[in-house]
DNA sequence: CCTTGTGTTTGACTTAAGTCAAGGCATAAA
DNA sequence: TTTATGCCTTGACTTAAGTCAAACACAAGG
C-alpha cells in the first residue's frame, strides 16, 4: 500500500478494505516545478491524487492565452471526470512547485469496480451525498435577501402541511439565524411583509395570505415592492 | 423500456445504451397522495427517480416532530446515497400527490454496472464534474465583498505566473463582470485598495504590493488548505 | 485641428441589512 | 403583587454596493 487514503476526503470513508482495493492500484509519482503531468488531448489513461504541490489545470488558446480552470491542493483528486468518461483530457496540467501524486490507472480501477461493485456503489454514494450537500448550499447562498429566504422556508412548510396556517417550531431569533439573519431584520422584514398583505403572524401563529406573491419573493424577483 | 431517462438529468447525457441498459431494470411505481414509499430503517433495496409529483423527504423525533430534510419533485433520483452505500434508509419518504416513480433495484443495478463498468465509470464521471460545477458555485458566492473576490482573482493570477506584477487580460469593465459587480463599484474598491496600499494598478499593470494584506482580504475561502 | 466613441472615474443618491441601544411584553419566580 | 428573565420590537446609525448622471481620458478618423 504506497500511501495512505485518509488524505482524500472522497475516499476517506470507504470501508478500509475498499481503500486496501484502492491503494493497490495506486502508484506514486513525483513532479519538479513547471513539469507537465499531461496536455490537452493526451488520452486519459487515469486519474490522480495529490498528496503534497500543488497542480494547475489551464487551457491554451491558440494565441498563446492560457486561461486557468483550477489550481489544486492536497487532498483533492483532479483529472477523474475525463478519465471516468473515457475521454482525452481536455486541458493541460502543469505542477507549481515540487509534487508528490498518487495515480490511479483507469484500467486497473475499471477492473476494480467490475470486480468489486459494491466499491463502485460506495463511490457513487460518496459523490452523490457530496453534490446533495453543495446543492443545498447553493440554494441557499443564492436566496439572497431575507425576504425571498423567508418566503422559500414558509412555503417550503405549507407545502408539507398542505394548508396556509400553522404553527412555527422555532421562535423568531432560532428562526432568524436558521435563515442566516439577526432577530431584528426579520423583524423587520416580517412588519413589512405583513404590511403588504403576504402574511399574517400573530406569535408563532403563521397565515400564508397572497401564496402567488410569496412564489414570486422567493423565485426570481427579490424585491419587496417592484 | 418502461420510461424515457432523458426527463432525469443526471442520466440525460449517458450514451443510449447505457440508458436502455438502465431503464431495463427500473421498474415503474405509482403512489397516491399521502403514501409512504419506505420508512426508516428500512432496508434500501433500490433508489427512485421521480417521473411526475412530489416526495417528502423527513424525519421524525421521538416526540413526534418530524423534521423535513428535502422535497423532490420530477427529474430527480433519491435514496440512492443510501442504497448504494448498502445501508438502511435513514429517513421516512412520503409522497405529497399523485406520483409516478420509477425504481431501480439496488442488486440488479449492482449487476449492471459490474457487468458493465463504464456505465459505472461515466456515472461517476457525471457526479463528479456537477460536484465540481458546484463547488465552484459555492466558492464564488460566498465570497460576498467585491474586495474579497478582486482579492482572490489578483492571487490566483499570482499563483499562475509566480510573480507580483503582471499585466490583466481583461479591461475593468470585463473584468467588473466576471467578478460580478459593476465597473463603477470595482473603480472604487480598486481606488480604496490602492489607497490603503495593498496594491497599486496603472491601466491593465498590476503591482501586488501586499500579498499577505490580500490573502487575508480573500478571507481564506478559495486559498489551499494546509 | 476637432469630433466621436469607448472605457473609466467621480459624485450624489438609494437600498438592504447589520450593529448598538433602548424599550415593550409576557410568563415564571419570589 | 412585584420582580426578573427571556424574547421581541423599534429607532438611530453604519456599511456595502448598486443606479443614474456627469465628467474625464484618450485614441482613431475625418
Amino acid at each position: 500500500m504506497p500511501y495512505d487514503l485518509h488524505i482524500f476526503p472522497v475516499f476517506a470513508s470507504l470501508s478500509p478494505e475498499h481503500q486496501k482495493a484502492l491503494a493497490a492500484i495506486a502508484g506514486t509519482k513525483t513532479y519538479q516545478a513547471g513539469q507537465t503531468i499531461f496536455q490537452e488531448n493526451d488520452p486519459g489513461e487515469g486519474f490522480y491524487g495529490i498528496v503534497r504541490g500543488r497542480v494547475k489545470i489551464y487551457k491554451s488558446s491558440p494565441l498563446g492565452k492560457e486561461y486557468i480552470l483550477h489550481i489544486f491542493g492536497p487532498g483533492e483528486i483532479f483529472a477523474e471526470v475525463a478519465v471516468f468518461a473515457g475521454k482525452n483530457f481536455p486541458a493541460n496540467a502543469l505542477c507549481l512547485e515540487e509534487t508528490k501524486l498518487l495515480f490511479f490507472p483507469r484500467t486497473q480501477f475499471r477492473r476494480l469496480i467490475a470486480e468489486n461493485p459494491d466499491l463502485g456503489l460506495n463511490l457513487l454514494g460518496l459523490l452523490s451525498m457530496r453534490l446533495r450537500q453543495m446543492v443545498a448550499k447553493v440554494e441557499e447562498l443564492s436566496l439572497k435577501e431575507v425576504p425571498a429566504r423567508l418566503a422559500a422556508h414558509l412555503l417550503l412548510i405549507r407545502d408539507n402541511l398542505g394548508r396556509d396556517l400553522f404553527e412555527l417550531d422555532l421562535n423568531k431569533s432560532q428562526l432568524a439565524g436558521y435563515l442566516g439573519t439577526v432577530p431584528e431584520t426579520l423583524s423587520r422584514v416580517i412588519r413589512r411583509m405583513k404590511e403588504e398583505g403576504y402574511i399574517d403572524i400573530k406569535g408563532r401563529q403563521v397565515n400564508l395570505l397572497d401564496v402567488q406573491g410569496l412564489e414570486d419573493l422567493a423565485g426570481g424577483s427579490t424585491r419587496l415592492q417592484p
